[in-house]
DNA sequence: TTGTATGCGTTATCAA
DNA sequence: TTGATAACGCATACAA
């Protein structure tokens, strides 16, 4: 690997000051238009390349924000990523992605990193800190967005972006309970997890509204996969048989809860219509297509850089989006 | 957001010099013991955080490596990328992550970007660049991993890491003769595809060891989606319904020729085998289970980094590492 | 329009 | 064991 020329070495070759390259260099005023050609021309046949790192020392402006996630090999966030870094590639910064694995420890370690290098903002996803430490955390940082999380107390630095789930699952279940649906079971996600508890509050209310009293024999837990949906849905509908529609924590659990339906005789939906979220590419690849809610991720993703920018460049009008899901009816219901 | 002490800050505080307490800090011999203790207490109580910028100007270490992938929502990608974040972190290395999707400009941006931030290494997956740009370009950093991409001429700190295509599609095709199947098609992918034309060439010579004459009419290039699948398959059906097995170019054009097989009243894999390639989490989701080909892409992730790690750290062994895909059978061949 | 001095926060080098 | 000074590569502020 060759060495870089700096900003005194085509200094030199120029036979002007560091200062004039450096205007040249970033379209300053203060140069000559000749001259200006001539630096360029010669500091692009000399490969020089402006050194970030002492550009940023110097600035204290790193071009630079922090991406945090539990996983980015879960669709949800790869999507939300994808989003974060189209925005940021159009306003010429770069991102700094960190995985989680929902392992405080490894969050706080992310955070303490992003911190030291001088990112000039953060977008955490799905934070598993308590609320003060989060908050203190936070504080650290020039801006922040986070997505799937509330905040207690506002901070006018850091904006929250959350998917409106109570909303989503009133959608869900009202659309059964219009289509004459019953007996309406949720297969609900993991305890720890903030959708969830969000979603079954949504089940409970919509249930109420229409007049059901709640049952909790019609909820089960499981985890947020396909195996989850299928061990989850068995039990399920072992325990009740007469069961005429399921409500899924998400697109994998709804596909195990298809599969068991189907494997013990019964029709998806003609007998048990089913329900997911996310909305994942899956849900067009499976039959039957399955009928779910649908964010767009990718532009949550986008939003979220947008907003940080926004906020970095000294404030954004919102402190708390807020994302309506959209029920996309297919063939499961 | 609170401005965060210097060293300099904490070396007043301290009563001390600067360098004590960066002696301190990085443990580094030349301080009594004592002293390091009271210096980096009073460091913790003031919130002393190094600034990496500083360091990485000073040291030319900015323990960063960049990661660049067409696609980070591909799942393909996005297993490669949690590999080689698993592995940073070990290492307490940070990554940049880039999209190019697929735009020779978008590439060329991330890699001049990434050459400024100073990153120590670059991985790069998929590049679509010409060999003698890519080689130019790649000698800008003090060490790359490429990815899903041959050279031409070896470069020493650049290391290739690539899946055997060719005895990927040859074990494939092989399964599929030894299992009687004599007309065996395969859905191709897009024609600018690496991968795609290294398993038209494994294709082409499992027939050819097995005496059976490649037929062009049982190729269909497609796009490397499930609706591609779809379409190609039927194109496919239609021309030659007499076929009994299909090579598909991965596990959603696999998908799709599954649905089409079954959508004109056939079997899979009774009348009809099919095999993808990528063992995506989805070929376990959907019936029948989809015969595949594996790579454990998380393992090439983690591989890229730690081989990256050690040509930053002077020199790896290997410059050219080819991993082998395995045939996983389930119930689609 | 051009150039000089100074500082960004840290580490390396040499001196005490 | 400690400390002063000079880098690192660039930009800001001010002078010429």
């Amino acid at each position: 690997m060759k060495k870089r020329p700096t900003l005194a070495d085509v200094a030199k070759a120029a036979n002007v000051s560091l200062m004039t390259v450096s205007r040249a260099i970033n379209s300053k005023p203060g140069v000559s238009e000749d001259l200006r050609q001539s630096i360029l021309m010669l500091a692009e046949e000399m490969g020089y390349q402006p050194n970030q790192i002492a550009r940023s020392l110097a600035t204290h402006h790193t071009a630079a924000v922090g991406l945090i996630v539990p996983d980015n090999t879960n669709p949800f966030f790869a999507q939300i990523a994808r989003g974060v870094e189209d925005t940021a590639y159009k306003e010429e910064f770069s991102i700094f992605l960190v995985n989680t694995v929902e392992d405080p420890i490894r969050e706080r370690a992310a955070l303490d990193s992003l911190s030291q290098k001088n990112v000039e903002g953060l977008i955490l996803c799905s934070s598993r800190l308590p609320d003060d430490e989060l908050e203190d955390r936070i504080s650290h940082f020039p801006a922040a967005v986070l997505i799937n999380r509330e905040l207690k107390t506002p901070l006018s630095h850091a904006i929250t972006i959350n998917v409106n789930d109570q909303g989503g699952a009133k959608s869900a279940i009202n659309y059964f309970i219009n289509h004459g649906r019953n007996l309406i079971a949720y297969l609900d996600g993991p305890a720890n997890s903030l959708s969830a508890k969000r979603r079954m509050e949504g089940y409970k209310a919509a249930l109420q509204e229409a007049g059901i009293s709640f049952d909790p024999q019609l909820v089960e837990c499981c985890a947020p996969d396909t195996d989850g949906g299928r061990i989850a849905a068995a039990a399920l509908l072992a325990r009740r048989p007469d069961v005429n529609a399921i409500y899924a924590f998400n697109d994998l659990v709804a596909i195990g809860a298809v599969q068991i339906v189907e494997e013990i005789g019964k029709e998806v939906p003609g007998d048990i219509a089913v329900i997911g979220v996310d909305d994942t590419p899956l849900s067009t690849v499976i039959r039957p297509e399955l009928t779910t809610l649908h964010v767009n991720l990718r532009y949550i993703g986008r939003l979220a850089m947008r907003t940080l920018m926004d906020t970095i460049e000294g404030g954004s009008s919102s402190t708390a989006i807020r994302i309506e899901p959209e029920l996309v009816v297919r063939d499961s219901a």
